[in-house]
DNA sequence: TACAATTATATTGTATACAACATATTTCCA
DNA sequence: TGGAAATATGTTGTATACAATATAATTGTA
């Protein structure tokens, strides 16, 4: 029996597929919330991290994130101009940039901490379902990290 | 015993953001793939949807890739330029674009048929929770599409 | 059958993403 | 200790995404 290539690049048979649209579908149902507060949905998972733990580096909301610099770098400078961060570089090391939440900063979680909630109820999976998605999601990451040899 | 908003509202314990990661991690490992071809990750699922039925609408294909016509459009008109495609409009209805593949276009495919064994080689995910993960977001796409009403 | 909705596609504007490159510091050693 | 290598961040270029709007064609109907 050989591999069949033809069904392997039906669009149904890649995994890839339901994954990227699942997430643009999702994120699409933070976006009309997120709206309401002025914020992106990249700028919101910028919040996120940093209403868990403020003044840390931009290198470490790049990992926290999994997003390119390229990509954060000029977010933060647009959180910073909107006035919700400030951008200082660090004393020990001028190569480090040290992002601090202001008080508009701090006060946006209020604001937005019933959005996980309206969320999770337009996404109607089960908790049980929902677990199971999460663990394998992070095994997905957590293999791929590993397979580009990131011990760290 | 109230909803805890705090915990909600952690970074890892919304769904999306390993949605989000594992999408982008995944469209990572067929990128260096694709960059051989020529091709954008986008461009390859449009090819996808094309290899398995030609001669479709502009509206077929965001349909099945649940892709924005302000997304494809431009797309398909690169995809024209390169020679893959041609796009001419319905003889039926004047509104209508129909896409084709050109000899290029078809002959692509085989250059490209053992991308996803590539990929799946990578992500080492077993086939069980591999199809586990493939049916919760199928569920979580077809929730959420129900959810804005559009049965159709 | 005019003409108001609907439909299919295209365009514009804003915001990511990431690769590749640039710059400024800091570390590491020979 | 004088660079070479590594590190942290910034910038540029290319390619999406999607909302909002525009345009042209088709349909439904009073």
């Amino acid at each position: 029996m050989d591999y069949d290539y033809k069904e392997a690049m039906k669009l149904s048979n890649q995994v890839c597929f339901p994954l990227y649209a699942a997430s643009r579908n999702v994120i699409g149902l933070y976006t009309p919330h997120l709206k309401k507060l002025g914020l992106t949905y990249t700028q919101y998972i910028a919040f996120l991290v940093l209403w868990e733990k403020d003044g840390i580096t931009v290198g470490e909301i790049c990992d926290k994130l999994m997003l390119d610099n390229g990509t954060l770098s000029p977010l933060l400078k647009k959180m910073e101009a909107a006035g919700y961060i400030t951008r200082t570089r660090s004393e020990d090391d001028d190569r480090v940039v040290l992002i601090t939440l202001t008080k508009e900063g701090r006060a946006l979680q209020k604001k937005a901490r019933d959005i996980p909630e309206k969320v999770a109820s337009c996404c109607s999976l089960s908790p049980e379902k929902t677990k199971m998605l999460y663990d394998l999601l992070y095994e997905l990451i957590g293999n791929q990290n590993s397979s580009k040899g990131e011990t760290k």
